[in-house]
DNA sequence: GCATACATTAAAGTATGCATTGATCTGAGG
DNA sequence: CCTCAGATCAATGCATACTTTAATGTATGC
C-alpha cells in the first residue's frame, strides 16, 4: 500500500508537517483512519511518503485538536466519541454558536452581510425538497460556519471548527437515520429574522434552542444505536 | 553531548517535550519570555538544556494554545494581546464559565461539593479585608477553576484553562491598577446561593454578568493605559 | 545614487540513527 | 493452572547531521 497520493507530488509550498496535518485530518474525517484504530508513526510516515519527524509533529497538533491520542508504544489512536464526549462537545458548540449569533445581531448586519446565510438557507430548502441529505448537510455546515465567521471572533471560529471536525463523522453516520430536518430549516429562518432586526437576545435564544435540539438528537441516536466508537 | 542541566538532573518521568512545554509556558507566564520577544529554536533549546527537537514539538503545542507564534526564520514570537484579543478571549471565557455555572446548578450540588467554592470565597473575603491583592487573585482563580471543574465537562476546562493562561499576564498587570474587587466578592456570593438552590438560570446569569463586568474592566484598562503588548 | 540581481549564510525543515523504555512473551515457582 | 519475574524486542524519544529556504549584504548596472 504505497503512496495513496492520487494527485502526484505537488509540494505547493506547504511544509511536510503541514501536509501531514492536513492529510491525516482528511484521512480521519473520511474514515480512512477509522475511529479507535491504532497506527504507528512509521506506518503513517510511510503512507504519507515522509519521515517520522513531520508525522510526529502533526500528531502532536492533531492531538491538541482532539482528533487522536498519542499513546507511547501503542501507536496513535484515532479518537472515538462516546455519548459523553458528544454531549461535552455539543454543549460547547451550542454555547459558542449562540454567542456568535448574538454578536452578529449586535453588529447590525446589512442584508449584504447576511447574504451568505440567506443563500445557505435557500440551498437547505432546495435540498430538503429534493430529499438530498448530503446537500442539506453541506448547506447546513456552510450556514453555521458563515454565522460564526460573521461574529468576528477568531477564537470562537477556531474552537467551533475543531469541534465540528470531531463530530463530523458522527453527523455523517446519523445523516440517514434521523428525520428530514425541516424543523431545522424553520430555526434558521427564525434566526435570520432575528439577525435582520438586530434582536440579539432572540438570535441567541433561537440558536441556542436549535443547537440543543440537535444535541439531544445526536446523543439520543448514539445511545439508542449503541455506537461506542464514532 | 552532555546533559547541560542547569538545575540538577531530575527527569521525574517527564519527557523532554513535556518538560519543554511546561517550562516554556512557565517562562512565558512569568514574563521571563516577554510578550513580543523573539527566540530561536536553538536558543531555547540551549536554555532548556535539550536539543531542538523537543523544543520544536513544544512550540507547536504552545502555538495551538495561543501562547506563541512560530514564524519561520524569525524565531518563535511570544504572543502579545491587543485589546481586541482580550475581548475575544473574555467573550469565550464569559460564555463557557456561565455555562459551567449553569451545569453545576443543574447537577444539584451538595454542600460538600460546593465546599471548595465556599473556601475560596472566604479566602477572597479575608484577602480583601487585608487588602492583599495577590492573595485575592489566587483565591479568585481557585474559585473559577473549581467552578469549571465541577461542571464536569473536560473540554470546557481545557479551553478555559488555556485562555486563562493567555490573559494571566494582563491580569497581573492590572491587579494593582483596578479597584479592590469587593463587587466581585458579592457576585461570587450570589453565584454560590444560586448553585445551592439549584437555580440554573440565575447561576448562569449572575456569572455571566460577573464576567462581563470583568471583561469591560480589563479591556478598558488596557485601552486606557495603552498597553499594546501584554 | 538607487535599484536589482546574486552570493552568503544562518535558521528552519527533514531525515536518520541511536538510546531508552515499556509491552509482551517465556519460564519458573507456587 | 495461574502468577510473577526477567528477558526480549520493537516503537518511541531524542539528538544530530544534512537539506532547503529565505533574509541580508554586496556588487554591479542603470
Amino acid at each position: 500500500m504505497g503512496q495513496t497520493e492520487g494527485s502526484g507530488t505537488r509540494s505547493k509550498g506547504l511544509s511536510q508537517t503541514q501536509r501531514a496535518v492536513h492529510e491525516l485530518r482528511h484521512l480521519i474525517l473520511t474514515n480512512r483512519l477509522p475511529a479507535g484504530s491504532n497506527h504507528l508513526e512509521s506506518e503513517l510516515a510511510a503512507q504519507l511518503g515522509m519521515s517520522r519527524t513531520p508525522v510526529r509533529e502533526a500528531t502532536l497538533v492533531l492531538e491538541t485538536q482532539g482528533l487522536l491520542k498519542v499513546r507511547p508504544r501503542r501507536g496513535v489512536q484515532i479518537s472515538s466519541l462516546s455519548a459523553k464526549d458528544m454531549e461535552e462537545i455539543y454543549q460547547v458548540l451550542t454555547e459558542l454558536e449562540s454567542l456568535a449569533a448574538e454578536l452578529v445581531a449586535l453588529s447590525g448586519p446589512s442584508d449584504e452581510t447576511l447574504a451568505p446565510l440567506e443563500a445557505a438557507t435557500l440551498d437547505m430548502e432546495a435540498a430538503i425538497a429534493a430529499e438530498d441529505r448530503e446537500a442539506w448537510a453541506a448547506a447546513d455546515e456552510r450556514f453555521h460556519r458563515e454565522l460564526v465567521s460573521l461574529a468576528g471572533n477568531g477564537r470562537i471560529s477556531a474552537i467551533v471548527s475543531a469541534f465540528n471536525d470531531q463530530v463530523s463523522r458522527a453527523r455523517a453516520l446519523t445523516l440517514y437515520i434521523r428525520p428530514l430536518p425541516e424543523e431545522s430549516l424553520r430555526d434558521h429562518r427564525a434566526l435570520l429574522d432575528a439577525l435582520r432586526t438586530g434582536d440579539a437576545a432572540a438570535a441567541r435564544d433561537v440558536h441556542r434552542t436549535h443547537r440543543i435540539k440537535a444535541q439531544h438528537m445526536m446523543v439520543d441516536l448514539l445511545r439508542r444505536h449503541g455506537f461506542h466508537s464514532v
